[in-house]
RNA sequence: GGGCGAGUAGCUCAAUCGGAUAGAGCACCGGCCUUCUAAGCCGGGGGUUGUGGGUUCGAUUCCCGCCUCGCCCA
């Protein structure tokens, strides 16, 4: 609703700039200012044009007031300080209108709605996922429902990498530290699932032991060297023991994958796999596209001699160019050292190359399709994954006209050369809407490490944080995490609430546990890089999801006490004057939580336009502080004043929606009690 | 060596295109459970925004130099 009277705005400051001064500026900033004294509302607008008219900020505002007239939505403006334009708001007006429940999608859509793709999780099929993947399938499921909130149809795809050196390092654990055939490891996998072990646990300590297994011996590090080598090929190659195993155990623990963030409600459309990106022959496809158009040329001296290479993204050079003297003849001779080398002198191709083919694919681009299998069943719908032979009856996947990829900061040079590529193939525009969603990794604090039982160096002790390690077995497992904090919160539940049965405080301290996780890896902006540390994560109090679940619970304490419904009472509202409580002696508070709670679909748009989902998870952690406010200056089933009390419990119920709401697209649900 | 990101309260983090008195949480100190749930609320102490310059009416924010840390590339 905010959304709307702020466009209004907007639009009149930009009719009465043409009006009066014959001008017309980019952007109107509009901001709230640091107290509701000033009004809702703000632009500094008339500084920016002191310079340009020759004129005193003051007096443009002072002129820009008069021009505005009244505007739909607004009670009043005025001049403040040096030159602000404050902006006030018909506050029960609003009130009113805002009583009326809308659909966010109706009101929040600036743009065009698109089908989008947003690829997360991602992890490795080798080992169980940690929390660095937490933080990954958390930010990219919460985007996804921000996307769909909006109006956006939305595919979600988990990339399988099932294929690559990582999956070799686990078959070599298996065939050579444990001896295994194909008949063995599918013994252990039984055996695992029927002693209720995870064979993601298994194969982390596994992988943990060959990583150190290849260097152990440096009489036998060359030979290790090459069966690993070995084993890589011919899981690449398929249709061999190696490739079978990887398979089996890759699959095997794919599907724990899909088990553990199950857990936190994060669901996948499609399992894209990289076995099918190589047999279906992508690249091929791909490697003819980038020829023909010249992203890709032949290097024939240098390092990179014998080698198809690009231009990296953000250089100067130009494919062509570097073959001619340039027109100052210096520079731009001889060949670009610094290209990104995609196809190997002998012959292989580049993950950047592989990637390239991957993502003409997502833009329905490359000319072909994978085939699909059904894999995962969720409660209302599949999870397909990608075969070379498939079932018939598939949806449509791929063809995506907007493509968020959530890989951490790490990555970002790579997708760069995939942006870089698209845009040489002169798909300009899918090029702009193919966002690397990056953020950065989960590290663990010294102090939590040594907790954990791992041996930290002298010098790492004092640093703020240690990058975590699969290849070390160095981190904190996603489902012991998730683990901790439902025995945290059960314990809690159990206490609190005896008179619940087992199901109920069950469901209950799962939803806590869940708001806290969820919060946790939400709160804080994609490029800061968390800390991990166990009294953080399994806080309850304070800015964290359950202090946002708490404030729901009490809003629905008061609606059962009242006997009433959210929506009887926002219904109730309806011809009451509420104008005398909006503002002046006793109402404060009251106001504050109409007017945050009205910027929650702004706050979906902010979310969408900067893919920064952490605003979204501070504005409902600010909501929850209103109304804690709000809840302690007035008691609402006390109130004797039947058209104040109507909008205090209009207030708790508006309350309730939007924290709803919110908590909704954060993938957070609020019990009832707590 | 090149590129990217970061440096804000004791700690962990915010701060919208450059805007009004730089805000939260944790920790610490002092209060509040016999009125709608204390996983809560109120009050308090805490800041030269790494550093030196520049641009601007106005800089945590933009530009340049330097220092420190992290990541990526070669």
């Amino acid at each position: 609703m905010y959304l709307a009277q702020q466009k209004q705005l907007e639009e009149r400051l930009r009719s009465a700039l043409r009006n009066l001064y014959h001008i017309d500026v980019e952007s109107v900033v509009l901001e709230q200012p640091p107290d509701l004294a000033f009004g809702e509302c703000a632009t500094p607008l008339a500084f920016e044009l002191a310079r340009k008219l020759r004129k005193a900020p003051r007096k443009i505002a002072e002129e820009i007031v008069a021009a505005l007239g009244t505007v739909p939505g607004f009670a009043a403006f005025e001049v403040a300080g040096a030159g602000y334009i404050n902006a006030r708001l018909d506050r029960a007006a609003l009130v009113q209108s805002y009583a009326i429940d809308l659909a966010p999608a109706s009101e929040s859509r600036s743009g065009q709605l698109l089908h989008a793709l947003v690829e997360h999780t991602s992890i490795n099929p080798n080992k169980a996922a940690h929390v660095g993947h937490l933080r990954n399938a958390i930010l990219g499921d919460t985007f996804v429902r921000l996307l769909r909130a909006a109006g956006h149809k939305v595919d979600v795809q988990n990339y399988i990498d099932n294929t690559g050196v990582q999956v070799a390092d686990v078959v070599v654990g298996l065939t050579h530290l444990e001896d295994l055939s194909l008949a063995g490891v599918e013994e252990v996998i039984s055996e695992l699932a029927d002693s209720g072990e995870r064979i993601d646990f298994y194969c982390w300590d596994l992988y943990a032991r060959v990583s150190q297994w290849y260097t152990a011996d440096p009489a036998q590090a060359e030979a290790r060297k090459k069966i690993r080598l070995d084993t890589l090929h011919a899981i690449e190659a398929g249709g061999n023991e190696s490739a079978h195993i990887a398979e089996l155990v890759s699959t095997a623990i794919l599907r724990r994958h899909l088990e553990t963030m199950l857990r936190l409600d994060i669901e996948y459309d499609l399992l894209p796999r990289e076995s099918e990106i190589l047999h279906l022959h992508f690249w091929d496809l791909a490697f003819a596209q980038l020829k023909a158009k010249g992203v890709l040329y032949f290097e024939t001296e240098g390092k990179n001699k014998g080698c198809w290479v690009m231009k990296r993204a953000g250089s100067t050079r130009t494919g062509d160019a570097l073959r001619d003297p340039d027109e100052n003849g210096d520079a731009a001779d001889g060949p670009d050292e610094d290209a990104k080398v995609i196809v190997r002198s002998n012959g292989t191709v580049t993950y950047v190359g592989k990637d390239i083919a991957y993502h003409l694919w997502k833009f329905g681009l490359l000319g072909r399709d994978f085939a699909y299998r059904r894999f995962f069943r969720y409660d209302d719908r599949e999870c397909w994954i990608s075969a070379e032979a498939g079932e018939p009856n598939h949806p449509h996947f791929g063809g995506a006209q907007a493509i968020y990829n959530v890989i951490d900061s790490r990555q970002s040079d790579p997708q760069a050369n995939v942006i870089e590529a698209l845009r040489g193939l002169g798909y300009t525009e899918q090029a702009s809407r193919y966002t690397h969603f990056s953020y950065e990794m989960v590290a663990l604090t010294p102090r939590c490490a040594l907790e954990l039982g791992y041996d930290v160096l002298e010098e790492d002790r004092a640093r703020p944080y240690i990058e975590v390690s699969g290849r070390k077995g160095f981190g904190v497992k996603a489902d012991d995490l998730i683990d901790k904090l439902i025995a945290a919160t059960r314990a809690e539940v159990d206490s609190r609430h005896p008179e619940l049965s087992e199901a109920e405080r069950d469901a209950t301290a799962r939803a806590i546990a869940v708001g806290a996780l969820r919060y946790f890896m939400l709160r804080y902006t994609r490029n800061s890089v968390i800390a991990f540390d166990f009294k953080d994560a399994l806080s309850f109090e304070g800015e964290t999801g359950p202090y946002l679940q708490y404030a729901v619970v009490r809003t629905r304490s008061i609606f059962r006490k009242a006997g009433t419904t959210p929506e009887e009472a926002l219904t109730a509202l309806e011809g009451v004057d509420v104008a005398p409580y909006l503002s002046g002696e006793g109402t404060e508070g009251i106001w504050e939580v109409w007017l945050r709670a009205a910027k929650t679909t702004l706050l979906l748009d902010q979310c969408i336009q900067t893919a920064e989902p952490a605003y979204l998870a501070k504005h409902a952690f600010q909501l929850a502080q209103d109304f804690s406010n709000f809840y302690r200056l007035h008691h609402i089933l006390s109130e004797e004043n039947p058209a104040r009390k109507k909008l205090l419990l209009a207030a708790a119920a508006v309350t309730q929606r939007e924290l709803i709401r919110s908590l909704a697209w954060l993938g957070i649900s609020a019990p009832e009690v707590m």
